[in-house]
RNA sequence: GCUGGAAUCGUCUAGUGGCAAUGACAAGAGACUGUAAAUCUCUCGCCUUCGGGCUUCGUAGGUUCGAGUCCUACUUCCAGCA
């Protein structure tokens, strides 16, 4: 069972710790999106330096391509990409279903690879055996996310997501006890609960996921800040307070780790800030500006006076503004940095503040600036 | 000097009688939330009450209902020959 410490807590906040085998996570945390094992235009030494406790890559992406298989023969994830530290996969869930044309059945998912239009099928048992052969800390059980707003999708989706999960459960713990007798580190299973914006569904679903008794949640489907507080109040007063709780794929808007945070998620991971910065949009506590506007031509400013990353600390906006233009790659390098360390630290003080007891204050100077309103 | 050829939006370019005029780049702006994203979208002669109006294709004339497109002269540039 995957260790988790609750340090201390303030309604549904909490500040924990993750232990995992490859080390441990303070939370809340920022995890970084490392869909094909890297994190876009960043090297894992970047990471690492601006502060980065863990990265989620995808097991989607790495079924195409390089496949588990290879993955495992160099001797997992972490041997393969240099990224020694705690790590998740998503299940591949949320890609497949964003493909055209896959069919969907109780077994699996029938879908064509977006690269050679290769025939593909998973199911929650090949998800598990991906995420396996991967060998990440933590792994996400393969979930149907309906993007819909209909009630009826949303209550299949739901139902079969924990018709799989079951399954994802069985399979899980097979594989776990193979590695058991093999003396192989231990690897972590997250339900993920779904049910769109309906409380009803959230409930249903958090009540599920939390009786299968998985190491820790995964919180889906869930795309604006809207009715995001309400959603997550629902769902993380019936989960265990015991197990870590996974915002997916929130967190290009500041105000969503603020509201995760506030409603008792403990881990985040968003392809925003990242994407965000390789396409010239930069966070700053001012609010989100693009470097590639012409007003940055003569701003011979640092990004952000008040950032300690490498982009902030050696280089002005005129100069970012001047690698964009010519499209340099290290406009991106330097962009992503900073993007990604603005997220990270941003959630790192909102741990400290949890701890201290000023979170309250810290949310509302931080927003205030940053939307101005 | 002679003989050919060419001049179209900031740049390169499409266009051989119905055209405010093609495409690319540049420029200006916007979007992006478990990454088919180093991607995508919009604007890009001037004015507009968004109906439209006005001025444009080296310059000046001409032919024609109508000219970037045809004719004449001129200007500039390129190539070949002297």
């Amino acid at each position: 069972m995957l260790k988790f410490d609750v340090m201390k807590k303030q309604g549904l906040a909490r500040v924990g710790v993750i232990h995992t085998p490859h080390g441990d996570i303070k939370t809340p945390a920022f995890v970084g999106a490392a869909t094909r094992a890297t994190v876009k235009a960043l090297t894992m030494k970047e990471m690492r330096e601006l502060g980065s406790q863990a990265i989620l890559a995808n097991t989607y992406h790495l079924v195409l391509r390089p496949g588990p298989e290879l993955i495992k023969e160099a001797g997992g994830v972490a041997n393969f990409s240099s990224w020694h530290g705690p790590m998740f996969t998503d299940s591949g869930g949320f890609q497949i279903f964003s493909l055209p044309n896959v069919k969907i059945s109780e077994n699996g998912v029938k879908f064509k690879s977006h690269i050679d239009g290769a025939n593909f099928e998973m199911t929650p048992e090949s998800s598990m055996q991906a995420q396996w052969a991967i060998g990440a800390d933590i792994h996400m059980a393969f979930d149907h996310l309906a993007k819909s707003e209909n009630y009826e999708d949303m209550k299949i989706a739901m139902d079969r997501t924990h018709a799989w999960l079951e399954r994802c459960k069985i399979e899980h713990d097979k594989l776990s006890k193979e590695a058991a007798k093999n003396n192989k580190p231990e690897q972590y299973l997250y339900a993920v609960v779904q049910g769109g914006t309906f409380n009803d569904l959230r409930a249903e679903s958090a009540k599920f996921c939390a009786e299968i008794e998985p190491d820790g949640f995964g919180i889906g489907g869930v795309f604006t800040a809207d009715k995001m507080d309400e959603m997550l109040k629902t769902v993380n007063s019936i989960l265990p307070e015991n197990k870590p709780r996974h915002l997916l794929g929130m967190g290009e808007e500041p105000i969503d780790l603020f509201v995760g945070a506030e409603y008792g998620c403990d881990t985040f991971d968003c392809v925003g800030p990242t994407r965000m910065a390789r396409n010239g949009s930069l966070y700053t506590p001012n609010g989100r500006i693009n470097i590639k506007n012409a007003k940055y031509k003569h701003d011979f400013t640092p990004l952000d006076p008040e950032c300690d990353c490498e982009c902030c600390k050696n280089y002005t906006r005129a100069y970012l503004h001047h690698l964009f233009k010519v499209d340099e790659i290290t406009a991106k390098v330097l962009a992503s940095i900073h993007n990604e360390r603005f997220v990270v630290k941003t959630v790192d003080k909102i741990r400290e503040s949890l701890e201290n007891g000023t979170f309250e204050e810290y949310k509302t100077e931080f927003l205030k600036r940053y939307y101005k309103t």
